[in-house]
Order: structure tokens, then C-alpha cells, then sequence
DNA sequence: CCAGACGTTGTT
DNA sequence: GTCTGG
DNA sequence: CCAGACGTTGTT
DNA sequence: GTCTGG
């Protein structure tokens, strides 16, 4: 799954990546956990262009009258999407990019939990395929959320976990994000894991863990935890 | 009909 | 154990 | 995802 | 809002 990634890439480099026309470089970020801001990218109904911006990481569902629930949907599987209450909608007429530049996953044996962390090998901006809402509530509260949608590992991940998000292929970007298109048949195919070759990984220290924890050392190399010794 | 869920992951 | 917050 | 709380009454 | 379960 993807319960934490990184964003580091300046402005000029996701206008680049996304096909934007200027973006501010944002503040670079380690450790992306659940319930905080995170980028999207987006092609509002009714036009051509796409834009960037932040939205809360958790989707609340329209129908929700609680909007905590958003902190138990930080991915989508997307084997059941077009299903789900929580998410068809959004699957049909509200899909976004996520941009990152690397995602943990925790490999867990016996009672350790090793963090890894994986980038691309090109190491560079990529896009998980996600889903955004927007959320009214009584008195003119209102949440503008997203998911990251998630699928099998591929062979190189399965060595850490058993799931992981889906990473789009650039040329799949326009089909994923036009809101004219709702053909499920169209779109799941985008939603595999991607070539093992795209991503590489290495152990992390712990502090990661921590989700106030946001500085380089989240993603530098370092030996893996020692198990028990007893 | 009404009430209650609406989700994923991991672990057992 | 389960939920909330980050 | 992980970390940390998980509760009420009364008093200051 | 819509579906599932009772």
C-alpha cells in the first residue's frame, strides 16, 4: 500500500513532468504522512487544462457526515473502485495525479518493521493515480481530499510488501485524467503494478516512522534493523 | 421497512 | 483492541 | 503508514 | 446518496 511518500522536485521540474504551465516550487517534503496537504493534479470538468494544488490526503466521501472517516481512506484498492460507495463516483469524474518522487513501504518480520524507501530508478517525478472530493458540511465547512490508489506489488516490491501504488505512465496521464472519459473497461488497464524496472529501493532508519519527523535523513541508505536477539 | 455502513492494511 | 491525529 | 491516546469531574 | 443487513 502507500501510507507515506516524498515530494522534493521544484516547480520547474513538475511543470515539466505534468505539463503545467508555472508552479511554484513547494517545500520539500520527506515525509508526506496522511491527513496533511499533499499535490494534486487535476483536469476540471469543462476543460483542457490541468492545474496543481493541495488537498488533504484522506478522501471524505460526499455522503460523509464525519469527516475523521477520511483518515481510513488514504488508498483505494483498485481491483474493487468501480464498486465501492466511498469511491465510484470519483473513480467515474474525479481522477488526479498524485505527484511524489519516492513512497515507503514496511517490510515486516517476526516483530521488526523495516522501512523502505523506493524512487524511481531515473530518479525523478512520478505520478501515483489518485481520486479526489470535496466535502460539505453543516455550516459551510468544507474538505477538499484525495486517495492514492493501489494495486499488487510487482516483483521487485514484493520482497518488502504485498501491495503498492499504482504509477502512471506519462502517456497515460491525458486518458487518466479527462473527465470526459468514464469508461471503466478504458481505464482499468492503466491500473497495474508497474515494470519492475521503473523502481529501485533501499532500508531506511526508523525515524520515518515518526510522522513529524521531515527531514533528508527520511530517505538516506542505511543498514537494516537487527532482529531480536532473543 | 429502517438502521447502519460506506475502507484498507495486516495479522491471527 | 481501536480510533484519532499527523 | 506509525504514534499515541483511550476519561470525567471539579477546581484553578 | 446508495447499498447491505436484519
Amino acid at each position: 500500500m502507500c501510507g507515506r511518500f516524498t515530494l522534493t522536485s521544484s516547480g520547474q521540474e513538475l511543470a515539466q513532468r505534468f505539463e503545467l504551465g508555472e508552479v511554484p516550487t513547494l517545500a520539500p517534503r520527506f515525509n508526506i504522512a496522511p491527513s496533511q496537504d499533499v499535490a494534486i493534479v487535476r483536469q476540471p470538468a469543462g476543460t483542457a487544462g490541468r492545474l496543481l494544488e493541495l488537498r488533504r490526503w484522506g478522501l471524505v466521501p460526499r455522503f460523509a457526515r464525519d469527516p475523521r472517516i477520511g483518515n481510513r481512506m488514504i488508498n483505494a484498492r483498485s481491483e474493487t473502485l468501480h464498486e465501492r460507495r466511498a469511491f465510484r463516483d470519483a473513480f467515474r469524474k474525479r481522477r488526479c495525479l498524485v505527484p511524489a518522487d519516492g513512497f515507503f513501504e514496511w517490510r515486516r518480520r517476526g516483530g521488526v518493521a523495516q522501512p523502505y524507501y523506493i524512487r524511481r530508478v531515473s530518479n525523478g517525478p512520478f505520478a501515483f493515480a489518485g481520486l479526489y472530493e470535496h466535502w460539505e458540511g453543516p455550516e459551510g465547512a468544507c474538505v477538499d481530499s484525495c486517495t492514492v490508489i493501489t494495486t499488487d506489488a510487482n516483483a521487485r516490491i514484493r520482497a518488502v510488501h504485498e501491495r503498492m501504488p499504482v504509477i502512471l505512465d506519462p502517456a497515460a496521464f491525458a486518458l487518466w485524467l479527462d473527465p470526459a472519459v468514464d469508461a471503466a473497461e478504458r481505464l482499468a488497464p492503466l491500473l497495474a503494478p508497474c515494470p519492475d524496472d521503473w523502481l529501485e529501493l533501499h532500508p531506511v532508519s526508523p525515524r520515518v516512522n515518526d510522522p513529524t519527523w521531515d527531514a533528508p535523513s527520511c530517505i538516506e541508505p542505511t543498514a537494516e534493523l537487527q532482529g531480536s536477539l532473543f
